[in-house]
RNA sequence: GUGGGUAUAGUUCAGUUGGUUAGAACGCCAGAUUGUGGUUCUGGAGGUCGUGGGUUCGAGCCCCACUAUCCACCCCA
């Protein structure tokens, strides 16, 4: 500012945002494709929703029961038209939003769409959690029928195997309807309030959500849940049935599921089928994928009654479950030509033949400036190019250039009308 | 919101009880080869030791505060 050495400011990435560098980004590359191939043989159509949604949208979306809690983790800003947006903490909302407000359930109530991009939550990081994270989700409109929850896990068990991993188990449960779940969490409380060996917490979600009791991580409380009343016990004929075939039908298709009674989802809109696929090496956040079924969500962000079932996968944690099952994804292909000037009157004829080669699909490094062929070979080396081709002042006079083949170290002088027919190939 | 760990080169990390000029590996650049890669050898650049204060003759090391980061709790759409 006024004299001595000028203070140099730098950056840093916001907390709990992360870059995705170049060395990372084929993972990202790797699932999104993968998932789109999925998609595409399930009939799911891709949907881009906004970052940005009223505040109200996610507000009503989840409802009470957490709604103090859950709004301090939204990104909430007031707009300057004074406005109160958020940014969206989860794809379903927004999907929901624009799928009522186009009308589309007003032509027919079933939608197969997908999505993927950036969600946001004001939390503390920790190991597989991130303010700004990525999610890949799909939803499923307008079926009640237990085949539609099915489907639903069986995309997200043959993607989970299409990136790689083996010996995956879905987690399973069904929390019933919203009259089942009345009377299941008032069983609950009930249990709870009748032993005083609870921890603090445990009485405080008996009261809040009586089901979250089940990821209490206290040593006590965990050995007492299983005395606990079991949800499956509190099924009415109904749910029951619908369980049960989604059961029978991923038995058919060879999902391999892991009844879970414990499995819970905290949101008053979902209902029967919950299901989680978690990994071991995710820390202490280790569901890698999640989702179920919310036949009251639609209608209450203010559509027509239409049941919904979706899933979505945290791709960030998935995709350090995939390095820790040393899963790779392919790496960009190299080059084929490494384009070599060795002096500045040589840039011009170089830059042709690149534009050239390229224009005929052949993937070409060129450094856009000249180096020595020391400097030049060594990086050609490294990009895993085939073959350089080399241009000086010498060879410029002659019209020619060196071709030198990088994995046997032959070289020999060629034409440059040979090297433009070599590289239009 | 609560608790604990960490902060030294581009990266991963050493750094003795507090003692002179802060090191290694990898990476980068260059030379050996004046226009030819991988292996090898040699050399070089690169640090406000997170920031600010304190203790001390002397601090990368000890103390305090702040910041960042990691992990866990809480919560988990």
């Amino acid at each position: 500012m006024s004299d001595g050495a000028p203070a140099k400011q730098t950056f840093q990435a916001v907390k709990g945002t992360k870059d995705v560098l170049p060395d990372i980004a084929p993972y990202y590359q790797y699932v999104e494709e993968k998932a789109r191939e999925l998609f595409a043989l399930y009939g799911y159509q891709e949907i881009r929703t906004p970052i940005l949604e009223a505040t109200e949208l996610f507000a009503r979306s989840v409802g009470q029961a957490s709604d103090i809690v859950v709004s301090k983790q939204m990104y909430t800003f007031t707009d300057p038209g004074n406005r109160s947006n958020t940014m969206r903490p989860e794809g379903t909302a927004g999907v929901v939003r624009a799928l009522v407000e186009s009308g589309a359930f007003k032509e027919t109530n079933q939608q197969k769409v997908f999505y993927m991009g950036p969600m946001f939550r004001y939390e503390r990081p920790q190991k597989g959690r991130l303010r700004q994270f990525t999610q890949i989700g799909m939803e499923c409109f307008g079926i009640p029928h237990p085949a539609a929850d099915a489907e639903t896990i069986i995309l997200s068990t043959e993607l989970l195997k299409a990136v790689g991993f083996r010996d995956i188990s879905v987690k399973l449960n069904n929390i019933g309807d919203q009259e089942c779940r009345r009377t299941y969490n008032e069983a609950l409380r009930e249990a709870i309030a009748g032993s005083s060996k609870w921890c603090p917490q445990c009485r405080e979600r008996a009261a809040i959500n009586p089901m979250r009791v089940f990821d209490c991580k206290v040593l006590e409380c965990k050995e007492m849940t299983a005395s606990l009343p079991s949800v499956i016990d509190f099924l009415n004929p109904t749910s029951q049935r619908h369980h049960r075939t989604v059961c029978e039908i991923l038995d058919a298709a060879g999902v391999p599921i892991e009844l879970d009674t414990e499995l819970v989802r905290g949101l008053d809109y979902y209902s029967q089928t919950v299901f989680e696929v978690v990994h071991n090496g995710l820390g202490a956040q280790n569901a890698m994928l999640g989702g179920g079924r919310y036949d009251y969500l639609v209608e209450e962000l203010g559509g027509p009654p239409t049941p919904g079932v979706g899933m979505s996968i945290g791709l960030e944690r998935l995709i350090m479950a995939m390095q820790a099952s040393e899963i790779i994804p392919p790496p960009a292909p190299p080059p084929e030509y490494y384009l070599l000037a060795l002096d500045d009157d040589s840039i011009i004829t170089v830059s042709r033949l690149a534009v050239l080669a390229r224009r005929h699909g052949n993937r070409v490094a060129f450094d856009c400036q000249p180096r020595t062929a020391r400097a030049g070979l060594k990086a050609a080396d490294r990009s895993g190019a085939t073959a350089a081709i080399i241009i000086g002042t010498s060879e410029l006079e002659r019209n020619v250039a060196q071709w030198k083949n990088l994995e046997n170290g032959e070289q020999m002088e060629l034409t440059l009308e040979e090297i433009e027919r070599n590289l239009s190939e």
